[in-house]
DNA sequence: ATATACTTTTAGGCTAATCTAAATTTATAT
DNA sequence: ATATAAATTTAGATTAGCCTAAAAGTATAT
């Protein structure tokens, strides 16, 4: 069994891989994990040696097979504990990270399986990230940035880039939910702020965090 | 906070002392815990010197208040993981032990409040073990073992004095489950053996497994 | 093209939790 | 009462995961 602290080295590669196809450096790991670049070398040379990463000196690491194997099942478990916690224990979305952080390496593909089972099949988590399946698979959604979306086409809310209790706050004071339907009224050259109809209400979005939600076209 | 291994430590003396009011020896704890006398006694010391145990070179060792209520928290913790994965995922309770022992660090009070709210405030685990309240406090219950009941007292399971997974599923292949009344018949005399009568069927157990089945008295 | 800046690795150490082997203390049996 | 056995502690090591400081490699700007 890998260890908890191999897990969560295998999920940040997995998670900082999505935004830079090459692989991940040394530095951003140590960032992201909130270690020193000297510790992540040395564990990148164990987890090497052990066939979970590809990794040669001075160069961008990737998942191997298998590490991209375990690294998946974490955050199928991270997902679905998220969506226990929101949907049985009434938290709220801005709440369950830490927690789901834990939970994530309870160590029972059994236990996730029912846990799977009890909440329905999911296919998204309470930020409306996918859920992979027990094989790893995860289905892909054309989601696009609100960024893209221009004056006069409508969308609807599927999701969010930054999932920060800041970010998810600021959501829940504007009301803005998964699933609400938006229409761009208008896009300020100035700052590319936007003007949207949100439910039938109007507010003003700035770019940061039109740039942070995920929508779907509605043609 | 209580690492992990702290946690299991506290838990394991809080255990032990139920059948040794005076303390809990070295290699008892060893014992229970796997590991080395010499481990203990560095984790003892250490435990000491943070207020969690009364420690004394070569004398039993007892919790102190904030180690008890520690204990307790993760006891509570424990059982209220057994029930859900009992009630809610369908497992049997010979299966849910493992994983109720990664559960019960789940580092949470509200987490584990609300699901007490969410299981409809359980007062026994599976086993028929007493959960404690948010504040430690266990509610007492005066079962007695069933080779305490004589020859025509009735009475019906209100646990087991032993969890092990074969016990639990030698009773679950005689169909026996917590709430069972049950008579006794007769007990043999050469080895303490018992014919009870079971939910109208009459069956024989032998005195090791009449020892480990509480059970309250029906008048 | 090369000096400077940045990134990564190496070397050497630390802590928590464990171990073995030896020493010490306590308990027990005659 | 004392030899022997059992329990406990001490001493010294190990491993995983982390650190700092210094060395080495890579990238960048003029």
């Amino acid at each position: 069994m890998a260890s908890f602290t191999v897990e969560n080295y295998l999920k940040a590669i997995y998670s900082l891989s999505r935004s830079n196809e090459a692989g991940v450096s040394t530095n951003a790991l140590a960032d992201h994990l909130g270690t020193k670049a000297a510790t992540i070398t040395d564990m990148l040379k164990k987890l090497n040696a052990n066939g979970l990463v590809h990794y040669k000196k001075y160069q961008a690491t990737t998942l191997t097979d298998k590490g991209c194997e375990i690294a998946l099942n974490i955050v199928r478990k991270h997902r679905l504990w998220e969506v226990f916690l929101v949907e049985k224990l009434d938290f709220k979305w801005d709440e369950v990270h830490d927690m789901a952080e834990e939970l994530e390496h309870i160590d029972s593909n059994e236990l996730i399986d029912r846990l799977e089972k009890f909440l329905d099949n999911p296919k998204f988590d309470p930020h409306g990230d996918p859920i992979p399946d027990k094989n790893g698979v995860i289905e892909r959604r054309d989601q696009i940035q609100l960024t893209e979306l221009k004056v006069g086409q409508k969308g609807y809310v599927t999701g969010v880039k930054d999932s920060s209790k800041e970010f998810l706050q600021y959501l829940d004071n504007q009301n803005i939910e998964l699933g609400n339907e938006l229409l761009v009224k208008d896009i300020f050259d100035y700052d590319k702020s936007r003007v949207l109809i949100i439910e039938g209400q109007e507010t003003t979005f700035s770019q940061q965090v039109c740039k942070n939600l995920y929508v779907n076209i509605i043609e």
